[in-house]
DNA sequence: GAGTTCTTCTACGAGACGTAGAAGAATGTC
DNA sequence: GACATTCTTCTACGTCTCGTAGAAGAACTC
């Protein structure tokens, strides 16, 4: 479902380096690179707003801000992909057939320490 | 990237599901309910080979398989979004906090068994 | 209140994808 | 071997998404 375009994708990735709410203008600025239009970064903007990525504010200058942060986006997503794959456990197999060494222990801490459910959102604080 | 689109996926489904190779006109009955034509069939086949997930053998009527298993195409794809997002550790982080109980246990029991990173491809044979 | 800045509306071109006809190639059949 | 049937490839078109941005209207600054 949720794919984004390049612009899209670079648009989100300055909000989410970004906490809180950022101009149109300062996006433009920094993705000066791609020497975009002001409306064209509004456009996009209002596209990432339908598709539930992005939220504004009411202030004049508007603040935009990513809906959630980077991390639980692309957690979000692999639970997607999960989802849709029919045989869970195999596909959960898999992946972690293939994380490396590091990721291996650090999965093995945080499934030893909150095993608990309850505890997720404990379990997943924002470094 | 490797975004399939409606016909794609269900062609795909189709091709994960039976182990082995399959012929068009066989797709094109299983997928009876969209009443596609077989040249359709065929497009969609070819397109998926250029993106690489279908392979298709030189028999007469041409026997077309997926490259890979759903479970692996699905790990894959957790890998891919793990790679694209930055901080990995942080998103492990929520991914894991937010698996339900079952998945945890298993997860756990899969890092305990073969945590060597040595064993991953041996856990994660394509095919 | 006049100029500047921001926002919204509208539009267009490229590329992906669903869709399939037409034509050529291979196979089967008598 | 000639004809009918089936399969494959080539080509094309409509729609939707996304990058792109102009024009016009709204708000803010002095």
């Amino acid at each position: 479902m949720a794919s984004l375009g390049d612009l899209e994708r670079a648009v989100m990735e300055r909000l989410w380096a970004a906490g809180g709410p950022v101009a149109a203008t300062t996006l433009r600025d920094e993705l000066a690179d791609r020497a975009v239009a002001l409306t064209t970064v509004h456009t996009v903007l209002t596209r990432l707003e339908q598709k539930g990525f992005v939220v504004h504010d009411d202030a004049r200058p508007r603040g935009f801000s990513a809906r959630s942060s980077r991390a639980d986006h692309a957690a979000e997503l692999m639970h997607e992909v999960l989802g849709q794959a029919g045989d869970r456990q195999a596909v959960l197999a898999r992946f972690v057939g293939s994380v490396n060494a590091d990721e291996a222990r650090l999965l093995r801490e945080l499934l030893a320490g909150g095993a608990d459910p309850a505890d997720a959102d404990a379990a997943a604080p924002v470094r």
